[in-house]
Order: structure tokens, then C-alpha cells, then sequence
DNA sequence: AAGTTATAGTAGTCATGTCTAACAAGAGGC
DNA sequence: GCCTCTTGTTAGACATGACTACTATAACTT
């Protein structure tokens, strides 16, 4: 049993650190301290105390100005970070779509913080994507194809016809419409955020996101902006941004 | 064009505590240094000053011993931060099937560092899966349905039937095999990792993750342990483990 | 009115992790 | 042998964000 993986939780940087060594020594059989701050973006004098506290945890093997080793242990704590950060740039390239640049950096960022039961869920996702061809590979291709989630608004080529009634919705209300339709007091739930480029940002940053109640709450001044409750919160539109959401009508 | 984002970065801590005032102002109206402590999980003392921080930026209203209040752009950064715990909650508690009280803890320690893109791509794919019939809704019940994925290894009763043959594997290769019948010098591709609790965790940190490809290098002492090369590095691994992968065989 | 309790703020300490600037060790040139 | 250049180390400063222990308010009690 040679899986003991007692792991002393790291800090972001020390995982940081790490996984440069690992990456260095593999591409470079070597591993220095100019390489490691050139490839962390930090200066020289920030990396020696770095080693200095690997060092004593033990996870690389380093006697000043001299080479850099991973040890055992570092090597695997590397890896674990390592395999972290490919799962989280494939599935944000391959999956959300999002260009190489991006995917790899917020794969940094979020690599320290997946816990063990979010990469083991996210990976079990990845195999059901490419194993089970009902689901999987044109799944991800039709979904890229998709012009009602990539833009312009228009229907799915890929066959997807209108919009099904809200799982929640109870009724039969089978017909998305723009929240800037509904009345005041009327709820809905969002199905959809149409709206492109900073609006878009605008909303979803606001909390309208796919699955949420919205109710009306009234309309000010001449119609131009409306108040809305998002669970329990209220939070004002434009019209404009309004107009760039789709919701089910709930009855009231 | 109320839509000014100019958004000073803040901290991890800080949008921390303005998505903590968030919440409780919500909740009960009122947001004392207390509640937010007890929420965060931090000590009063710490609170003070955390405060203040956020009152110089002028994202709440403070006067000392007074209600707490969010200013308008308060307001704004909370409820970005809180829009983004609720994408990846969903995320991780209705696609993936993570517990609630995980799914809730990892959206915490990921929200801070979920770029606008990422955030994006996120809601997009969502937006797809619940409104597209054709690959939405059942799909992920499938997911969670799938015995390939989620265990004991049998066939899946949704239909899935045999792997599909590796998209960049080139030629008619479509079984899959275990890694531990690959010999010496032969390469597969990952479609699956078959191997339960610490083992699979344990080959997941490896960097063992579907899609990679895996060159077996050799053999050591009575084949108890074969040594493989992943992505330019070497890794050991034990018969058990390697019984645990499968792999499409890659033409040498 | 005086004392008790809950709550909030202050001061001082600590660990991380960064920076800059000064200093040290070797390598090679002349 | 000495100089210079690259590289690495050390020391001191600073920001963040946590802690503890102490102090200050305000709100109830009796």
C-alpha cells in the first residue's frame, strides 16, 4: 500500500511553486530558481524563502545553488495539482468553449480550491461525455453549434424546438417569453439570458441566471426600468436588460 | 448607463464578507459584526477591521456600533460574487451530484476566482443542458443513472453501449482494455477510470484522467508494479491500480 | 442608580507572500 | 590575479488577514 497521501494542506503559492518545479524538471530536466520566477511571474528574491519552506515540508530536496529535486512526496503532491489543473482546462476549453488562454489561467486559479469530491464528480462527467455516444461526443459539438446559446437568438439547428415547460412550472405554460412582458406582480423563471456581450454580463452578474424566480415587482417612471425580486432580493433593469431575458411564466 | 462595473479587485476575505452582509441583510434585515463573524467563522476582533476596509472602499455604509449597510456598488460586487456561488453550486450539486454541503463549500472556496468568461461559458452550457430537449434534462438523469460511471462497473441500462473508438486513436481499435493487459512498449488513450474510493482517487491525482494518453514503459519486479509515462513524465503503478483503467490500445 | 451582560472596537502579534536593494558566489575573459 | 556578469541569497519593508486579550458601549436588571 503505497497510497498514503497524508498531505499537508498547502497554501495556493506553495502549490503554485510546486507545480512549476514539476513542469520545469519534466520539460528541462532542471529546475532554477531564474526559470521559476520567470515562470510564476515573480522576482528571484521571493522564490529562495519559497524553497526554503518546501524544503522543510519536505517536498523537494534542495541544498542552496544547487539542482532542485522534487522528492516522493512533492512529486505526488505536484501531480495531484498538476491533474487538477488539466481537468479544469480541458473541461473550460473542450466543454465551456472558452479559448486556450483563458481556460489555462482560470484553471490556475481554481486548481488549489477543487476538493477531492468536486474533481472525482467533474471527471466522472468528463467520462460519461466521451463514453456513453447517446449523450456524449456531438452532445458538446451540438451544443457549441447551438445559435440559441451562442448569439443571434435564432432557432437551434441542431433540432431543438421551443423551449420546454419549466420543470417547476406545473402547469402548461409552454411558451418563453421576454421578462419585459410580463406585468407587475406576474413571476417567471428564467429559461434564458438572450442578451449579449455587457448586458449580458450585467444580468448575469446580477443574479438572473438560468433556473431562477423572477417576480415583477413594479415598473418606474414611464416604464423605462423595472424592479424586480430575485430570491428574496430586489434588484432594478433597464428595459434593455429586460428585454434580454427569457423566462416560463409561473401562475400566479 | 448605470452599468459603470469599475470594480476595484477585492480580496477573496473581503468579497467574502460583503456576500456575508449580502445574505443577512437579506435574510433579516440587519447585518451585525456578531452574525458575520459567526457566519464566516471568524472571530469578532477580525471583523472590525475588515469593515473598515470595506467602508474606505465605499462598499458599505458604517458608522460605528451603527446598522450595516451596502452602498450602491456594495450592492453590486455582492451580488456578482453571489450570482457565481450560485452558478457553481448548481453546477456541482445538480450536474455533478456533489452532496449539498460539499457542492456549497466548493462553490465557496471557486466563486472568488471564476473569471467573466468562465462565468459565462458556465451559464451557457447550463442555459443548453435546460433548454435543449434533445440533450438536456434526461441527460443528466442518465448521467446519474449510469452504472459505467457511478460504480459497480456493469453495463448501462440507458442504452449506452460499447466505448466508441477513440477520436484521435486514427484506426478501428474500439475495444477498450484494462492498462494491465497493455505490454511493455504499447500506448492506450484513457476512456474510463474503473476503480473505486482511494484507488481511484489516488489514480486521478497520477494525472490517470479520461483522454489522456498512457505509454507503458516496463515491468518491474514480477510485474507487481508497471511504470508508465504520462505527458512526458513517469509514473509508478501498482497491478491494482492498473487493473482499474481502461484504455483504448493506440497503434504503436 | 449601579451592576451585569452582550456586543463592538483596539492594540499587539503572527504567518504568508510579495517587493526592493544590497550582498555573495562562481564562471569566464583578459 | 582581477574584473565583470549572471545567478542566487539575505535583509528589511509592506499588505493582508487571521488571532488573542483588553477596553469601551449600550442595553437590561434589580
Amino acid at each position: 500500500m503505497s497510497s498514503e497521501t497524508s498531505s499537508i494542506p498547502l497554501t495556493a503559492a506553495l502549490e503554485d511553486y510546486l507545480e512549476t518545479i514539476y513542469e520545469l524538471v519534466r520539460d528541462r530536466r532542471v529546475a532554477r530558481v531564474r526559470d521559476i520566477a520567470k515562470a510564476r511571474n515573480v522576482k528571484a528574491g521571493s522564490v529562495s524563502p519559497a524553497l526554503k519552506r518546501l524544503s522543510d515540508l519536505g517536498l523537494i530536496r534542495y541544498e542552496q545553488r544547487e539542482f532542485i529535486e522534487l522528492t516522493t512526496e512533492g512529486e505526488t503532491a505536484a501531480r495531484r495539482v498538476f491533474a487538477r489543473h488539466q481537468v479544469l482546462a480541458s473541461f473550460l476549453e473542450d466543454f465551456l468553449g472558452l479559448p486556450g488562454e483563458s481556460a489555462r489561467a482560470d484553471a490556475c486559479a481554481m486548481e488549489h480550491q477543487l476538493s477531492d469530491e468536486a474533481m472525482d464528480g467533474l471527471v466522472r462527467f468528463l467520462e460519461y461525455l466521451r463514453a456513453c455516444p447517446q449523450a456524449g461526443e456531438d452532445l458538446i459539438e451540438r451544443f457549441h453549434r447551438c445559435k440559441r446559446v451562442h448569439g443571434d437568438g435564432g432557432e437551434c439547428d441542431e433540432g431543438c424546438p421551443a423551449f420546454l415547460p419549466s420543470p417547476q412550472g406545473g402547469g402548461a405554460l409552454p411558451e418563453a417569453v421576454s421578462l419585459a412582458f410580463l406585468s407587475p406582480g406576474r413571476a417567471g423563471r428564467v429559461v434564458r439570458v438572450t442578451a449579449q456581450g455587457p448586458l449580458r454580463q450585467g444580468l448575469l452578474d446580477k443574479g438572473v441566471l438560468p433556473g431562477v424566480l423572477i417576480t415583477i415587482e413594479r415598473l418606474s417612471s414611464g416604464g423605462d426600468r423595472l424592479q424586480i425580486r430575485i430570491g428574496g432580493y430586489a434588484v432594478n433593469l433597464t428595459r434593455r436588460e429586460a428585454m434580454g431575458v427569457e423566462v416560463h411564466p409561473v401562475a400566479p
